[in-house]
Formats: C-alpha cells, structure tokens, sequence
DNA sequence: TCCTTTTCTGCAACTAGTTGCATAACCGTG
DNA sequence: CACGGTTATGCAACTAGTTGCAGAAAAGGA
C-alpha cells in the first residue's frame, strides 16, 4: 500500500499531471520505489475516485488530453497518518544470494563474472548518489525537509556500501575455490 | 522467476513434500526469498508439469495426502544455468524510506517511534544471524558448500548492520529537530 | 470405535506490478 | 495544411504474490 502515498507525497510537492508524474518518479522517489505510467495512471484514478485528490478543472479532458492532479484535504490527512502508522520492515528478498546459494549446490561456475559486474553497478550507483549529495545537501543550513531527504539519501548511500563490501569479501573467497 | 529455482536448490538438498518445503523455506531459505505455501504448491505443479521435478511414484496420491518430490535432470541443468545468467540487482523498495520522504512534506511527527521500533528489529535480525552463524560456521575447514552458504548469511548480516547504522544516525538527527 | 485435532493439499479470489499496444492531441516543418 | 514525431492517457492481458477457506487423510485420545 505504499504507492498511492508515494504519489500523494509527490503531488503535494507540485500539482502535476501522470506523464510528469512518471518523470518524477525516475528521477527522485524513484530511487527507492519505482513504479511504471501504467500503475501510476490506475492509481491516479483511484485517488481520484476516493476523493484524496481531483482533477485541475480544464475544459472537460478527453484522452490524449493532460490532466493535472491536486492533493485535497482529505489526502493530506490520510499521508500524514501514514508517516506515523506502525509497518514492518521488509525482509530481504534477493535473487543474488539465492544463486549464491544455488551455487552451493550446483557448484559456483561463472558467478564471479556476475558478482563483477555486480560489484561495478553498485559503485556506479553510490557514485551517482554520492553527486546528488553534493548537488542538493551541502549547505550550510539546511531547512528540516532537506535534512529529511538528506537522510533518505543517505540510507541508499549506507545500504549501496554495504553491498560494495560483501560483494568484495566475497568475490575474494570465491576466488581462492 | 525465482521462486522455481528457489524450489530446485530446496529439493537438491532434499525430496520434500509442499509442506516440508514451506518449513524448511521459513527457516534457511526463507531469510532472502519468501513464499507462502500456497505459492509452493502452484510452483510445484508448474515445475512437475514442465518436466523440472517429478513426484516420487506412490499409491495414486488423492487430495490431502502427502506427496514428495524429487529434481529430475532437466531441473539440475536449469538451475546450474541460472546461476551464471545475468541478472541485475533489484532496486531499492522501501515504504520506511518513502515515509520519510512523505514526512518531509507533512512533518515527521510520530517518525521517532516508529524508527526507534525498526531499530531494535534489526539488532534482534542481526543477533538471530551471528547465532546462526556461530552454529553452523564456525568450522576449521569448511567445504565449499558451507563456504558459499556462509557468505550469503554474510549478506544478511551486512545489511542489517547498515541499517542499524543508519537507523542510528537518523534517530540522533530526528531528536535534534 | 468414534470424535477431535493436526497435517497436508489445494481452489478461488484477491492485490500489486509488468508489458504491449491503441488512440488522441499537440507541435514543428516542408 | 498535412504528415510525422513527440506527448499524453489509457485498455487488456499478463505474472507474481497474498489471503481465506475447504476438504481429505492421519494421528491421538476417551
């Protein structure tokens, strides 16, 4: 249930239509939820049905035609309950340490080319997070939504290191079979 | 497509019935690849109708009685495939991260909490793992097997420590707000 | 022996997410 | 102005995963 608050968090940022949403979502949210134009339309519209958010009024839209969304009160309530609301954390679920633990059984040939080019998407990535860094967060001070997002950056940083290290550890063990 | 090679490497290590294999999948498997029974059962009839796994021959087995099954050859020679195939790294999904990013907007109220809880999640996750590791890993001359098996708990342990961290990290930022 | 509980398999119906494609409007250029 | 690419919305059909429940068989008493 986490992505009809991801849009309702965006459209608070900026009213904005679905294609402009879409675009968002690769940029920033994205980062850590990802969603396709499709499920972001189907959502949209099921916002809009249970009155969390409506349509800018334009001259009646017609397919093909943009339609901006607004956040409504009701929306807002309901995100702001959300933040606060008692979730779970998600337990891992990675294809990776199941080939790692395939392999154990089928014997690990040609892993060490994957967890290569693993290793390189990692760097690339903490690499890309570490620009954001300096692009958006290094200010000297930051107003209280900015040391949010920061933060948020920051767990994507944390968590993209600590593959850097296992995967390092472990091409080297792999190596000495 | 992970589940099926989820349930290969399962019945590898041993012929199991639906069942067995969802215990066995909350125990080891279970800590980066989930599955509900259900999800078991349809994989099951799935793999055994593609010629994967075959059910080990018993008296015409009727509903509600157990029924075991073993990798056939083909299966063997899909999953060695599958763990050389390239795949990338799944991206970040995370509704803890999406809130905080939606707190940014509405304000973190009732964030500190809620953080706080994660936090002792992950240490008591971290802890569960070290006992593992020093039941199972802590050999002078492990095989090869338990070597890759070790390093996937190696993985588990890696993340959680990161998050641990920056749960830490995070929580001394929220309380200066 | 009969009854209850547990084990085990499975159907049905749901939500979430993905992929491919259709269709309309908009915009620039010859 | 027409036609070709881009922008934008959306339907349909799919895979993956979840939830609730039904029903057969086995096991364990009283």
């Amino acid at each position: 249930m986490s992505l009809p608050h991801a849009i309702l968090t965006a459209l608070l940022e900026k009213p904005s239509s679905g294609l402009e949403l879409a675009r968002r979502f690769d940029k920033s949210i994205g980062h850590f939820w990802q969603a396709t134009h499709q499920q972001i339309y189907r959502e949209l519209g099921k916002l809009e049905q249970s009155g969390l958010i409506r349509a800018l009024p334009a001259e009646q839209p017609t397919r093909g035609q943009r339609k901006e969304y607004e956040v409504l009160a009701a929306g807002r309530a309901e995100l702001t309950d959300w933040v606060s609301r008692s979730e779970d954390p998600r337990p891992i679920r990675d294809p990776l340490l199941l080939r790692l633990r395939a392999a154990a059984v089928v014997g690990p040939a040609g892993l060490v080319a994957e967890l290569q080019r693993h290793l390189e998407l990692h760097q690339r990535q903490l690499a890309d997070y570490a620009s954001i860094e300096e692009r958006d967060f290094s200010h000297d001070q930051p107003a209280v939504e900015d040391r949010l997002r920061h933060v948020v950056l920051r767990a994507g940083m944390e968590l993209e290191s600590s593959w850097i290290n296992w995967l390092t550890q472990t091409l080297a063990e792999l190596r000495k079979l």
